[in-house]
DNA sequence: GTTGATTAAGTGAAATTACAACCATATTTC
DNA sequence: GAAATATGGTTGTAATTTCACTTAATCAAC
């Protein structure tokens, strides 16, 4: 790590660094930018950022149980729980409970919760694209990359 | 951006698409997952990850106003204040007013403040270092290089 | 089958956050 | 220099988030 330098035994000021040379700083201020833009996008529609993202994720593969999704969306399980409940009483998803196993939970998208995502998506996709502006396709690939990379190390961490 | 599928007229399922495909997914689930991992490992120096937010800035360039902390740390003007009373509480950091501007609170490392920073590096080091296991610094240098990108287009946004 | 351990979801309560409104000071305009 | 405007910080408050705990259901062992 570039600017770092170790603490010395008479150094007054021991350690010394630049948040600037860290890309969690980075990904904090990006994280903090994009939900207060989204939110403000979102605003329209009626739905929190939350709403949204669990949408998003239900719209490509439905019927997952609060575990597993809390997972995909770090979110705290006890907060999708509450969110759950707000989307349900929105008419956005609906709860079933599978026969074979009463204590899950299925999260289901419904008619109306489609419809509100294909009605807000263009307006999500341009706040999602306007972080890339100026990126080329490459460059978006590469960032991808190693996003994923560090997501995996940052489960590893196992933090949660 | 790929494994996009536009709304068509008499669709069921008008929109289609994979969260994984979008970087904001991964610099959320990041975001979450090192701010946890953060906190857990600030626990036994007693300062919370935004204590240690402020701390990192202030130990590198010190005596800055609480709208410049807020916008350097992407922390809410009112929520900073609050944060700065606790930290001077704690003895972290101190409050002046110039005689020249007395709207303004300039936010002062003190010697306990910058006891603690040198104190708690290590720990936040180990952890920051984690999430970019595996990475060449060939591959830190570009991962740093777009999300600096990515940063200066959501301030353009301007969603704040 | 009954006991004990495990898994999933939900609850309660404190802490944090976001957003609006406010006060005090400084700056601008006339 | 008085009035209007702008700026910086703080306060109030509702919503959200976190974390420990509880409840319900399944699984494993005996």
């Amino acid at each position: 790590m570039q600017g770092v330098a170790r603490a010395l035994p008479d150094d007054p000021t021991p350690v010394r660094f630049s948040v600037t040379d860290f890309p969690t700083y980075y990904i904090y201020t990006i994280q903090s930018g994009n939900l207060a833009a989204l939110n403000h996008a979102l605003r329209p529609f009626g739905i929190p950022v939350m709403f949204w993202r669990v949408l998003a994720v239900l719209q490509e593969s439905d019927g997952h149980n609060i575990s597993y999704l809390s997972g995909k969306l770090a979110i705290d399980r006890s907060n999708l729980s509450r969110i759950v409940d707000q989307m349900a009483r929105d008419g956005l998803v609906e709860r079933r409970t599978p026969a074979h196993d009463r204590r899950n939970v299925l999260v289901c998208i419904t008619a109306a919760g489609r419809c509100k995502v294909a009605e807000a998506f263009p307006a999500v996709l341009r706040i999602v694209e306007s972080t890339l502006d100026g990126f080329s396709a490459q460059e978006r690939r590469t960032l991808l990359a190693l996003l994923k990379r560090m997501r995996n190390n940052v489960l590893q961490q196992g933090g949660r």
